[in-house]
DNA sequence: CAATATTGAATGAATAGTCATTCATTTTAA
DNA sequence: TTAAAATGAATGACTATTCATTCAATATTG
């Protein structure tokens, strides 16, 4: 017998989780039905239960599956990097360079995020946590070496970071006008937090 | 006839926000029922279709009127300092003052305020775009005096500036524990911003 | 190699509730 | 007395989830 093509990764879990952020992006979380996830991703009602027990849930998994790739690839774009500055620099970069690969993920997560950390029950978010926690180890790192002054709270500052560029985010994926290009937006969100974190020489 | 009682501000009127405003910051719009901010408001469930015409007009109307008291007490503040940084300074230091006097506020603000101005349909939520364009403001007025670099867009700036103060707030507001006090949020987001911003001497 | 049986993924109509809004009725107060 | 304000039960629309059924693909059998 030759491999048979269902051995590959199951498509179908793929198919419905990108409806759901296309059609939670559109529409949001509450305002979406199922049938609306169902047709855009061409299968029953009753399918999309076959593969998430919930809609709850399914924007869960959109979470947790989304936010596992980002970390693993920030994680492997930062450690080729030493020098801490350098870093945040990057991460900065990275962050807009995701945002304008996939706009309707960046705005589910940008629009739904908070929502969904207080309103999911058990829900804990760990990985937005571990996503946000790349940023204060950076600040940790660089106050060791004496880059960034040592009173700033790291967690203080990576919520600062991450509140800003989100903010940009959000701008730049609900403006239909492109009124301030990614690029110019991570020019600036780079110049201002650098300048606003980093030890002036 | 003496002044009667009804002829000062309604007060049911009054009474349905404060109970929605507390309500929303509990359950978030979607999770509140009418019923709920009826009984938080001690009035029947028709009551509140007396002072607001739908839910959606209610979550409306309770960013318009407190956009508004927020914004002219911002810009009376402001209106007796003339350098453009002490004007940033003093701007955060009232986003967070604001932030202790009314938590319930702040957190429906912060929580909802994505949603709502991406779903409520019609709703441009003019009030908000004024309150940012306070900061917008402070920037030109610093380009112009030679304190923040010119190639900064204020438009970017601003949505900076408020994103970092929204986050830092969504952390107080949500945290159960008072991990970080108002102070020294307040203190270290000033120290950032200000030096990310203007120009060092 | 058929013919038949088994499987379980997929379907979508039906269910079971939920809740915003209305309005006939009652209460208030001038 | 009567107009305005308030009430809350009833309505009607909406939708997440379930589950009996279908059917294509695979396995079994003679």
């Amino acid at each position: 017998m030759k491999n048979t093509v269902n051995h590959e990764k199951n498509d179908k879990h793929e198919q419905i989780l990108r409806a759901a952020i296309k059609t939670f992006a559109r529409k949001g979380f509450y305002n979406t039905r199922i049938s609306d996830i169902a047709k855009e991703a061409n299968v029953a009602d009753g399918t999309i239960y076959l593969y998430f027990k919930n809609k709850d849930i399914l924007l869960v998994s959109l979470f947790e599956e989304s936010m596992n790739q980002i970390i693993q690839m920030v994680n492997e774009r930062l450690s080729s990097i030493t020098d801490p500055i350098e870093q945040l620099r990057a991460f900065i970069k990275i962050h807009f360079e995701l945002i304008k690969k996939d706009k309707f993920l960046a705005e589910v997560i940008s629009v739904e995020l908070r929502q969904s950390n207080k309103f999911i029950k058990e829900y804990k978010n760990i990985k937005f946590k571990e996503y946000l926690n790349i940023i204060s180890g950076i600040i940790r790192d660089a106050q060791a070496k004496g880059l960034v002054a040592k009173h700033l709270m790291p967690g203080i500052i990576k919520r600062m970071v991450f509140g800003a560029l989100d903010e940009l985010t959000l701008i730049w994926v609900l403006a239909g006008d492109s009124k301030y290009s990614i690029e110019k937006l991570s020019k600036d969100a780079t110049e201002v937090l650098i300048n606003g974190i980093a030890i002036k020489k």
